[in-house]
RNA sequence: GUGGGUGUAGCUCAGUUGGUAGAGCUCCUGGUUGUGGUCCAGGUGGCCGCGGGUUCGAGUCCCGUCACUCACC
């Protein structure tokens, strides 16, 4: 059953593999995937303006359900007209769950090491200085506001009602990520919890769904867990696959939680096998130029990462030679662009020279051209693996771009 | 001129009853993968103003000296 206003079209297979290209439709325009989308966690790519993102090539940005809900509410958002208009972005949008801050706001990752978190009490320090602000139980996450230290209740059904106040094109079942620091039998937990969880999202989004008739059609993508192991991956998977409420499932899918370098391709394999075609699949948070080209080869569509713009706050740039950072002592004096062959405004404009003196001066325009550049270069390098795919060019383009960039001559990058 | 204070890393300073020096910032180099990020980690850098003395040993105690500084003549 096709859904008012969203749709994914296949176009181009990567021969004998899972990937492919093809266009999301949505209420506010298309996309073309592969896809990198942006994120704007608090409605906004933070130091760059909406008209600098569609410039530079972003098809749909990103933002966050348990951020926009804390500051300034999912009401005021709703008020503004949605997401889009709040923020004056009117292509696509999309909003993570809060699921993710079940993670990042609980045991903090990759902030705490080896640390059996069963068990513990309320304000238990996880980290130097850091309390542990996030409980999950069967039912929902209870969070301490990151802001002002209030409590507040995230359920499945909340997070639908959010994610709807909020209007984004595309949203995201609540789910709980874990670490691979977890164990098996916690992973399985999760894993069951997640599914419970899909549930009461598809049905809570489906009630929504009628009562707000006359809105645009949000879909709703169900989330897979399970870590490294290939049975939990694969079964969520299929469960996922086979909800549907009123004859409805979901829109699409999230391949999220512990995911490594090394096994990445091998478990969006996993997941993508027990997918249909027609549906897209999106995988969160990564953003390496390598992770891309294995994802896609594996058959994902559409990524975010906050990498390209928070690592280009501090100062770290990206090339076709590799990344380097513009704040040392080695770019004080050059006066070349931060990559000849990028076409950003940023590359057309200034110097690498300009933009030490910009961060060494901690100047407010440093973030901004350097988010610009990076934005730029890792959506261009989505778009770029896109057009392989469909002339034919995927296996040679992987070769001469990863070749040059992973090369690390390191002498005048 | 007299009396007091201060001289320790590039900067601002800490150095306990004497046991061959520390912090923050700067500087240098990394890091950052569904944003708890104006952030994290590591590193370079000192003949402790200078010269004597006491002591096994002095940034620490004593004498002298120079510089800066405050107050009073």
């Amino acid at each position: 059953m096709s859904s008012p206003g969203f749709a994914f079209t296949p176009r181009t297979s990567l021969p004998g593999r899972a990937g492919r290209t093809g266009t999301i439709q949505t209420p506010h325009g298309t996309i073309q995937t592969p896809a990198f989308i942006a994120v704007g966690t608090k409605a906004t790519v933070k130091a760059v303006l909406p008209e600098s993102l569609r410039e530079l090539g972003a098809q749909a940005v990103l933002a966050n359900a348990y951020h926009l809900y804390l500051q300034p509410g999912a009401d005021i958002v709703e008020a503004a007209g949605g997401l889009g208009r709040f923020m004056n972005w009117p292509g696509p949008t999309f909003t993570d769950s809060g699921g993710f801050q079940v993670l990042s706001l609980g045991v903090g990752f990759k902030k705490v090491l080896a640390m059996n978190t069963s068990g513990l009490g309320d304000d238990e320090v996880i980290a130097a200085g850091k309390t542990r602000l996030a409980h999950v139980d069967d039912e929902g996450v209870t969070f301490t506001s990151h802001l002002n230290g209030t409590k507040h209740r995230f359920t499945p059904e909340v997070s639908m009602q959010i994610q709807h106040q909020l209007g984004a094109d595309i949203m995201f079942a609540f789910d709980e990520c874990t670490t691979l620091m977890n164990t098996r039998v916690y992973q399985e937990q999760a894993v069951e919890r997640t599914q419970r969880w899909a549930v009461r999202c598809l049905t809570e989004h489906q009630r929504l769904t009628q009562e707000r008739v006359g809105k645009p059609y949000q879909a709703l993508f169900g989330v897979v867990q399970g870590a490294q192991h290939e049975d939990l991956r694969r079964q969520a998977t299929r469960d996922l696959e086979a909800l549907e409420v009123d004859g409805r499932g979901f829109d699409g899918y999230g391949i999220g939680g512990a995911l490594e370098k090394e096994n990445l391709g091998t478990i969006v394999g996993w997941c993508v096998a027990e997918l249909p075609d027609h549906k897209p699949r999106h995988l969160l948070g990564i953003s390496e130029p390598d992770d891309f080209f294995t994802a896609i080869e594996n058959g994902a569509d559409t990524f975010d990462c906050v990498s390209p713009s928070r690592v280009a706050r501090n100062a770290a740039l990206y090339t076709r030679d590799g990344r380097f950072n513009v704040n040392t002592a080695a770019q004080r004096r050059n006066f070349s662009a931060v990559d000849e062959e990028c076409d950003c405004y940023t590359c057309t404009h200034y110097t690498r020279a300009y933009l030490h003196h910009l961060f060494k001066a901690k100047e407010m325009l440093a973030s901004t051209l350097g988010t610009i550049h990076n934005e730029r270069f890792i959506v261009r390098l989505v778009d770029d693996i896109r057009a392989s795919i469909d002339n034919g060019s995927f296996d040679a383009f992987r070769a001469e771009f990863l070749g040059r960039y992973y090369a690390r001559s390191a002498v005048d990058r």
